[in-house]
DNA sequence: CCTCCACAGGAAGCGCAGGAGT
DNA sequence: ACTCCTGCGCTTCCTGTGGAGG
């Protein structure tokens, strides 16, 4: 509180901003543009589907393009809307469509309606208001994976319903392989046009960073170096955008909290480790509690034990502190959980006649793990 | 070459929560 | 009050499998 702050504006360094220029994706934006501008003229226009690695800005040129449009359609009285849902963070198919009826103003439960009804709500929505929405499905892979092609088929053809108004899809991926799991008559719908998303080179990470720092530092409360340096951290593997904003983000709080005058390599690199830091105390803190439990037995045996000495271990503390067992394969289930968090490491070997087992190593500190699971309500008095 | 251990992991379904319509 | 809907965490039942020892 006692220094002044470093930032101007700090929103800017967020990843869900959307800049009003966004460089190196002038192709990528005209793409789009053409693909949609029917719409304008009150025709129809392509479905499209987005590839592209994760920070490759992907979602924000599609939302920059789209909130271009709606604003271009009303100016000229046209009803276009676009309906956004992220499909990995809505979840279920059911909250996907919640997301789109709630971008038309319809207002649905969270649970409760049958999804065909939802459906239908948003259906007869968008006929009565001669509406033209474009939805935008993001992680779309996500969706494809989990539940298969059926809403994506009922969506493609949902035009057929529609007399009066009219409904286009644009998906977004970052995995190309999903397109195996579509029905191809969903697939040809769906790809009529597709926009590839390049990861970001070192330069152009460099500039962008450059950009964004000017937006939300103040002038020379950030070196040049420190910029360079998140740029290179974050960028080394492949063009991560958001990475390389969040850690400027980070290192620009940790300076500020130092009081320091100026954002300064060393801050840069106490935010690398405490972004991650902070990554896993979150992924510890709200695992559910049989999953504490498993992770507890797990560090407090140490090495490479199988699955059955961490049951045994686990239902050692269950039963005496009376709490009610999980059967063996939902630990399982609850195991390749916490190796997908990186919070263990498994590796499933053979010992021939004496059966096939995982090795379960954990990968975090007995210490650290203590200290977060203290807070706990139940585990806390355990350890 | 076959067997068989000690699990992995797929499929189905159950019970509950939370809600809508009637 | 009753029926019907979905999501979620979980159990039950099941089939699959790499390789040491027979």
């Amino acid at each position: 509180m006692s220094g002044r702050s470093l930032y101007k504006n700090r929103d800017a360094l967020r990843s869900d901003y959307i800049p009003s220029k966004l460089p190196f994706r002038e192709k990528q934006i005209t793409s789009i543009g053409e693909a949609l501008a029917p719409l304008l003229h009150g025709s129809k226009c392509s479905n499209l589907l987005i590839y592209g690695k994760t920070g490759t800005g992907k979602t924000a040129v599609t939302k920059y393009v789209l909130m271009r449009l709606e604003e271009k359609a009303s100016k000229q009285g046209l009803k276009v809307k676009f309906a956004y849902s992220n499909t990995r963070i809505a979840g279920t198919e059911y909250r996907i469509l919640s997301d789109v009826a709630q971008s038309l103003g319809l207002s649905i439960p969270f649970t409760g309606l049958a999804i065909s009804e939802v459906f239908g709500r948003i259906k007869s929505t968008i006929n009565s208001s001669e509406l033209k929405i474009v939805l935008v499905m993001d992680e779309i892979d996500f969706l494809v994976r989990n539940y298969g092609d059926d809403l994506l088929y009922e969506l493609t053809r949902a035009n057929e319903q529609l007399p009066q108004g009219y409904l286009s899809i644009i998906g977004i991926s970052n995995d190309l392989k999903f397109k195996e799991f579509l029905d191809p008559r969903v697939l040809s719908s769906l790809s009529e046009e597709e926009i590839v998303f390049p990861p970001y080179t070192a330069e152009e990470l460099r500039a962008i960073l450059y950009d964004r720092a000017k937006m939300a530092f103040f002038e020379d409360s950030i070196t040049e170096a420190s910029i360079n340096l998140c740029a290179a951290l974050a960028g080394s593997e492949h063009g991560d955008a958001r990475r390389a904003l969040d850690l400027l983000r980070v290192s620009g709080e940790v300076a500020e909290r130092e009081g320091a005058a100026k954002v300064e390599e060393k801050h840069v690199r106490i935010a690398v480790q405490k972004i991650e830091q902070d990554r896993m105390v979150e992924a510890l803190r709200s695992l559910p509690l049989h999953a504490k439990l498993l992770l507890w037995s797990i560090v407090s045996l140490g090495e490479a034990n199988s699955t059955g000495e961490v049951y045994d271990r686990y239902s050692n503390i269950c039963r005496k502190n009376g709490i009610e067992l999980l059967t063996q394969r939902r630990v399982t289930m609850l195991l390749s959980e916490l190796d997908l968090l990186g919070l263990i490491a498994t590796n499933l070997i053979s010992k021939g006649r004496y059966g096939r087992t995982k090795k379960i190593s954990p990968s975090v500190q007995l210490q650290f793990v203590r200290e977060v699971f203290k807070e706990d309500p139940v585990i806390g008095s355990i350890i």
